[in-house]
RNA sequence: GCGCUCUUAGCUCAGCUGGAUAGAGCAUCGGUUUUCUAAACCGAGGGUCGAAGGUUCGAAUCCUUCAGAGCGCGCCA
């Protein structure tokens, strides 16, 4: 129920006829004719720049053209009201009540699918997202992200593809190894009474240490703690295990469920590096070769040596990159090539990775090798989510690794709460930085878009609670000889304009355009509310305490509309406040 | 130095798969409650869409150059 795309396939069917019997002449593609939401002032429907893609190709005057094709746009359609032309040459149609009526009617029938794209074709994805090294508890930093990676899932979804949401867990490499060895210090000095070295910094100083290492100590398993190399292996898997649970625990708290947990160790245990670079090999995009020094500040260590790279330039790359350490154990980007072939090999349609601001420069390496290994240009796409800028007292408040002087996810929700959380990290482009105000946040006012949109859905369902009606069921047998008046076709357009949002949103991957729009249905909806005071015909339940099936629809559409969305963001839509 | 992203009202931002007189919120000023939720609404002022070129019937939107801001540029992950 698009009527935008309804529409644009009839005035395509009709311009394809017309060229037809050779009337007029069309371009190959279509592409550039679009039907759209007009500008408020014109006060219409929708609106088409047909007359303005065929003017030229037609070297016809594109009002003139507008004003014929208008003819055949109107002809024997029963839901137009008027068709006006306008200045350059805008074909501009808006619907009777017929329509409305009609409009409503498959609305209410559509329930919660409504907005749902079921024709286009379905897709497998995979989606990665978080992915945060399972070395400690999930930060600010990381929730953007994720937020936006659910949230691009729950569109897929709603738009019927096929979503499998992953978390690849670094559970390799010197970092984890800094992190066991913390773990290591912190059990002896429970055990102990060994102080924590404070003088190394590779280790991780955070007070979460200490509880991982009393969970391990707790579950009494048998291992001496007086030779760290000789328990490491065990003592890693144990303390991966404690902070991924911690992870989960942060993420469920985020409302935040992936499907699968994909281990890098794993993927290298299974030799699956060695088989990909003799793939590439044989592709001739791996060499021996070297690579220059680093621009930044201290590469005075920079020894230039001869190693495996991978040939990202052949894909406009900067520079090739190192998939082997000095030591020949693989690089991050080696294992990370390894399990981007593991994902192709599961014959997903489509990639998608969602990485923080400060990851951007790794996209074109990582890009380039699934393009590699696939033949396909755009097989994997990469989201970037930009930085959180939080503000305490009208400060920025600045994030450091020193020890309690950062903001975790458990901080965030414990303060601001989930929905809060997700809306707000929502309500902006993800390109572009955010401030997340944790005063504004908490406020209960039209600052924050949260709560004015479920004030709008509690609203409703204010009224239903009034006539003794529940808002989850049907409304069922009730005859459409409506006729909605201008104020209430204003929300109705606005409606209409539902499942425009959620397509672009679901074609760019852009999901700020789900809380912008529920926004502003709110917005239209409060000022609807409020012209009950000076006017008792737009007030939902009368003297008798009944209100008439035109406004029960009309309310149930409102509601409906405004849960679907709310739910595609992953936040609760309480019926009081 | 190079790469990515951003630059729209005093502030925070929508709008960008090219379209018509560029929209919200906050802040400022002025109004609304015998009424289904005032966590709301109505009105007013506020703009060279960073700058300059280009493509186009048409540019905030696409391209080029420049300026400013953020992030990144290691065999780290």
């Amino acid at each position: 129920m698009n009527i935008f795309e309804i529409y644009l396939e009839k005035i395509k069917n009709i311009i394809v006829k017309l060229s037809k019997e050779n009337q007029i002449v069309i371009p190959d593609n279509l592409n550039s004719i679009n039907v759209d939401i007009p500008p408020a002032q014109f006060k219409c429907d929708i609106s088409t720049n047909v007359a303005l893609v065929l003017s030229k190709i037609n070297k016809q005057d594109p009002f003139e053209l507008a004003q014929n094709l208008s003819k055949l746009i109107k002809n024997k359609d029963k839901n137009i009201d008027t068709i006006n032309v306008a200045k350059p040459g805008f074909i501009n149609i808006k619907f009777n009540n017929f329509f409305w009526n009609d409009f409503s009617k498959k609305v209410l029938n559509l329930k919660d699918e409504y907005g749902s794209n079921t024709k286009g074709k379905k897709l497998k994805y995979l989606i990665e997202f978080v992915s945060a090294n399972p070395t400690g508890p999930l930060h600010v930093g990381h929730c953007r992200g994720a937020i936006l990676g659910d949230v691009i899932s729950n569109i897929l979804i709603f738009n019927n593809h096929n979503v499998s949401k992953e978390y690849y867990v670094n559970d390799h490499g010197n970092q984890i190894m800094n992190f066991t060895k913390s773990v290591f210090f912190r059990i002896r000095e429970i055990k102990y009474g060994e102080k924590f070295p404070t003088n190394n910094n590779e280790l991780y100083p955070g007070d979460y240490i200490i509880d991982i290492a009393k969970d391990i100590i707790s579950k009494k398993i048998k291992l001496e703690f007086d030779d760290f190399d000789k328990i490491s292996n065990k003592l890693k898997k144990l303390a991966i295990e404690q902070s991924l649970l911690m992870i989960k625990s942060n993420l469920k708290n985020l409302g935040i469920f992936h499907d699968n947990f994909q281990s890098e160790t794993k993927i290298i245990e299974n030799k699956e590096v060695q088989l990909v670079i003799d793939l590439l090999k044989k592709k001739k995009f791996v060499y021996e070769g070297k690579i220059e020094a680093p621009i930044s500040e201290d590469n005075k260590d920079w020894v230039e040596r001869k190693q495996l790279l991978f040939k990202s330039t052949d894909f406009g790359d900067d520079k090739d990159r190192a998939l082997q350490k000095s030591d020949n154990s693989w690089t991050y980007f080696a294992s990370d090539v390894a399990y981007h072939n593991n994902k192709i090999n599961r014959n997903f349609d489509i990639l998608i990775n969602i990485l923080g601001a400060d990851h951007a420069g790794y996209i074109k390496r990582i890009t380039s090798v699934v393009e590699a290994l696939s033949n396909e240009k755009n097989k994997l796409i990469c989201k970037v989510s930009q930085l959180v800028k939080l503000i305490k007292d009208n400060k920025p408040f600045k994030m450091s690794k020193r020890k309690g002087d950062y903001i975790t996810v458990e901080d965030l929700i414990n303060q601001v709460g989930k929905d809060a959380t997700r809306f707000i990290m929502l309500s902006r482009s993800s390109d572009v930085e955010l401030d997340f105000d944790f005063d504004k946040v908490k406020e209960k006012s039209k600052e924050n878009h949260l709560y004015y949109v479920q004030y709008c859905y509690a609203r409703i369902c204010s009224v239903f609670r009034k006539i003794n009606k529940d808002i989850n069921e049907d409304v069922e047998n009730i005859s459409y000889d409506f006729n909605y008046g201008e104020e209430e076709i204003k929300i109705l357009n606005k409606i209409s304009q539902w499942p425009k949002h959620v397509d672009i949103a679901s074609k760019k991957l852009e999901p700020h355009r789900i809380p912008v729009y529920l926004y502003e249905l709110a917005s239209d909806f409060h000022s609807y509310w409020n012209m009950g005071r000076d006017d008792k015909k737009k007030r939902f339940i009368d003297e008798d305490n009944k209100i008439a099936n035109d406004k029960l629809v009309f309310l149930k559409i409102i509601s409906n509309t405004i849960k679907i969305g709310m739910q595609i963001v992953g936040v609760n839509t309480p019926t009081k406040m």
